[in-house]
DNA sequence: AATGAATGAGAATTCATTCAT
DNA sequence: CATGAATGAATTCTCATTCAT
């Protein structure tokens, strides 16, 4: 209680964690431009100095929560075993674990959004994020392969489209909740409206791997 | 000593349209906490007080942007004389208009991102474009109806979540060209990457909607 | 009295001229990398603000203190009318003029130091110093052909090396008076402390220029 | 486990004059206000905590090596044997060494100048520089006095304005050099320059002190 | 209606220095 | 003796906004 306590962590690690935990909320809620280096210091439990210190600067630091948000949804997708169910179910399983990430980590979005108004350049270059994406992307295109060979999905659909689709009709529909609120008139985040959606999500991509006729 | 011409304009309706299209283009650019008060006046060839004078600041002027580009693209959905095409025509002249509308405006995108950042705060409450938006969601029920009423849709498809979808499958892939480059490995705005971009979602919409076996 | 007076001028020049001379006194006490933005504001009178505005930054408003020393000193030499002396006169009056203005204008000493600190980056490419100066040491030369014609110069001396000797004799003393002071033991700055460098500085360039015997 | 050799030296006078070297060196190139105690460990090899441990702070390092800079220079002076040489011989040869010293130790220069911004307080009662500097004019005195006795060189030259001079007309062009070459249009540092130079200095001074014709 | 000089509050970044180990 | 993480106080620079003309 009396006891001092200047140096609130002499962990190097955790400090680092820690900033870039306030960081990936700060920049979330803000946007790279709106961010402020004062809230994330203040947030985060640490000096100022210290981001300047461990990241560099402001662009920096959100190059790191960038790269540190698509390690994490990438990592998240290669834990669903999706080569140990069927093809059905595991186009479905991924159609939810999409959703539900984004809906439970709801930073991941507009991060992606600042980074994409940014033009991508705090990742340009990064391979070991493209690395990561290919796996994801060849471990839908094995399960569309194990689809087609069973006769229960069409053949030559492309992995990528489909994981583009994937991941359009969830961060789409999370992403303009608010908008959507506003111009549809209710509530893109109730219990109600988020089940129905998800439901339609897995419908639309269900039907699209689907055998049946050609379309167009 | 009186030929100076300090005034450029004394046509207020020019000044403010000539405001409103370089805060359009800064504010998608760099979204609001990036945006500059300073490269809009200079942009827009108007006095940075003018702006002030007709708008009362950054903010309004956001909110009118967002306005503006809202009520623009609602207007060149209703002038794609839908109800006069084949249910399926419609659908497929729908997708096309989406997805182009997004690619020959892409401020479009990044505005309601920005919106969106900012809980659409600018446009909450706001009747008109509630309004503009339901009858644009009434004109897409209305081609669900006679396509089922024709035999060629499925029955019960819920018209927003169609609108919804219709405009992830393009908002999404152009919003996240630049980290989808990145992470993907090939140029999604290439001409053939977005040939290929929009054929494939008018066959998922076209999936969608197709009567077919019942799934999930 | 009692009007409020919030904008202190609206005359830009005189704001930037108000600048200028409190960064001279500012970079002259302090150097670049010692002077202090805040403060050259405040003794300005002027916004901070605006030291941004008119100058673009610290290292531009140092630039231009420089480039402003330089040509107030070569157009002090311009105004000695030195061609309508006899030879020696002009010489004798130029290290008078020399020494004085070193005297006088203590700032110009260290401003040169610090843009020699920075190995004179800020008027690398100034074509109109380097106009001034070569004004400067051909009106030199014109001295000493005078002076050589009438037999009272020696022949074939160097304008520039003795400009450079000139400015170095009385430069070099100032610079180092207080240096100087602590270990030579007494106070260069006294009266008849400068009164015994400007003679032996005059003598020193009168030997130098003289007719005499070859040495060396 | 017990072979971390965290320590990289045990040696106290060791650090001591790394510090002090890579202080000297950052010191010489950016000002005392310009230099950065964080360059100066890493330069160094020392830990930053020494700085403090072994010399109290940033202006008592910088103390340190003004005081180091002007010891070494008297130590030199006094190798030169100069009471061996004839005068002229002698004031040739301090002529050259001065010029030498500044050439090969540039960072003297710039230290000077830096001490001198700050009135020279970092040795303001440094009875032990005071002493080095009256053997060293003393040692001046004492060959204008053979000079005189053998009927080469004036009689009543003041020593101290002699040694000011002969430091002045080699120190102003060598600190001056980056301005001059601007200003001047040719390279200071060339070798031919740095030729010429040297010889116009050492005639300077020899006309200086030669017998002659009262002037003035 | 229009101008642009001026401003104060606040933003990112830097720095010398100290503390716990 | 030696380390390097941590700090608070500055410091440079930016920005939306207002005032006098």
């Amino acid at each position: 209680m009396g006891e001092k306590m200047p140096f609130r962590s002499r962990n190097p690690e955790a400090t680092k964690a820690d900033i870039l935990a306030a960081a990936r909320s700060e920049f979330a809620k803000a946007g790279l431009g709106g961010a402020r280096v004062d809230k994330i210091a203040e947030q985060s439990g640490a000096n100022k100095r210290m981001i300047y210190h461990y990241f560099g600067g402001k662009e920096q630091l959100f190059a790191a929560v960038v790269e540190d948000a698509y390690t994490h949804i990438r990592s998240g997708e290669r834990e669903l075993g999706l080569d140990e169910l069927s093809p059905t179910e595991a186009i479905c399983r991924l159609v939810e674990f999409t959703w539900r990430y984004y809906l439970e980590n709801p930073e991941f979005i507009t991060l992606v959004n600042s980074e994409n108004l940014h033009l991508a350049k705090h990742i340009s270059g990064n391979r070991q994020l493209r690395k990561l994406q290919k796996n994801y992307v060849d471990s839908v295109a094995a399960i569309l392969e194990r689809g087609a060979a069973q006769g229960v999905f069409r053949k030559d659909i492309d992995a990528a489209q489909l994981c583009i689709t994937i991941a359009a009709i969830g961060f789409y529909y999370l992403n303009n909740r608010h908008t959507g609120g506003v111009l549809f008139g209710f509530n893109f985040a109730s219990r109600e409206a988020l089940a129905a959606r998800l439901k339609f999500n897995t419908d639309t991509i269900l039907r699209l791997v689907a055998v049946g006729p050609m379309l167009g």
